[in-house]
DNA sequence: CCATGTGTTCGACTGTGGTCGTACAAGCAG
DNA sequence: CTGCTTGTACGACCACAGTCGAACACATGG
């Protein structure tokens, strides 16, 4: 297949050591809202999680405990559960630990141009 | 200056009629928040009220009636105020009606593809 | 002057979202 | 089994957003 736009820097899908945990329930590709994935964003610390996945992930997947986050865990629990219900965040149980992943392929596929938004995002009071 | 996506779509930007009435106070182009645009552009309605201007904008801009919404005026007032706060519209008072339309180069020039994403949006629960 | 049309402001109600503490469940190490 | 770690679940609190009615401000047309 062609592809559309060919100079853009795409994101890194990593391929699935085959024996993966499945998914938490997530929105289906068909599924995805707009306004759902706008709202889920509009947070700067979610917006910042999905930034730091798409800038700073080197392995297939990350915990909440990954992002350097100070706040209570059930405050963790509740954002990536807001981001995962939006469709942005794939979450697979891994034994103790959850891993997010971003959804990149459905997003693109839905939404093309987004993930650069995000990625392009800054966080604000930082200078 | 030399257009930096030349094969984009671009949306109409009217020239303006040259004496108009100041803008109402409005964020800078540099002071654009991507979270805050994101936020305005949550809500169903006001992200639908985004999408008509761009695209059945006929004229250079709109007064609120213009859009068929049935909610109170004191709703509308709410909602155009956000989208202007937030930087997505520039309101202009012509006498008696308040006209709205779309900053479409600062919107291009801080967020590019954002508005791309808008136009393609689709209002919910319509079959 | 008075009526009409456009839109704001104020206050109120209601629902929801963000934040957190505590308690609890599950996997793993000793 | 006992602890340790990771994360959820539940409930509470508080602030803010969406909704609306009523009253007001303003320009225009009779």
């Amino acid at each position: 297949m062609p592809p559309t736009t060919a100079a853009r820097p795409a994101f890194r899908t990593f391929p699935a050591p085959a024996d993966l945990p499945e998914p938490l329930p997530e929105p289906t590709r068909a599924d995805l809202r707009l306004d759902v994935v706008l709202g889920a964003l509009s947070d700067p610390l979610r917006i910042g999680i999905v930034r730091a996945l798409l800038l700073e992930a080197e392995a297939f997947d990350h915990t909440c405990g990954w992002f350097g986050l100070d706040r209570p865990k059930s405050t963790l629990t509740h954002h990536f559960r807001v981001l995962r219900e939006a469709g942005l965040l794939r979450q697979r149980q891994y034994g103790l630990e959850r891993r997010s992943q971003v959804r990149v392929d459905d997003l693109q596929a839905r939404f093309p141009g987004l993930l650069d938004l995000i990625a392009a995002w800054t966080p604000p009071e930082a200078p």
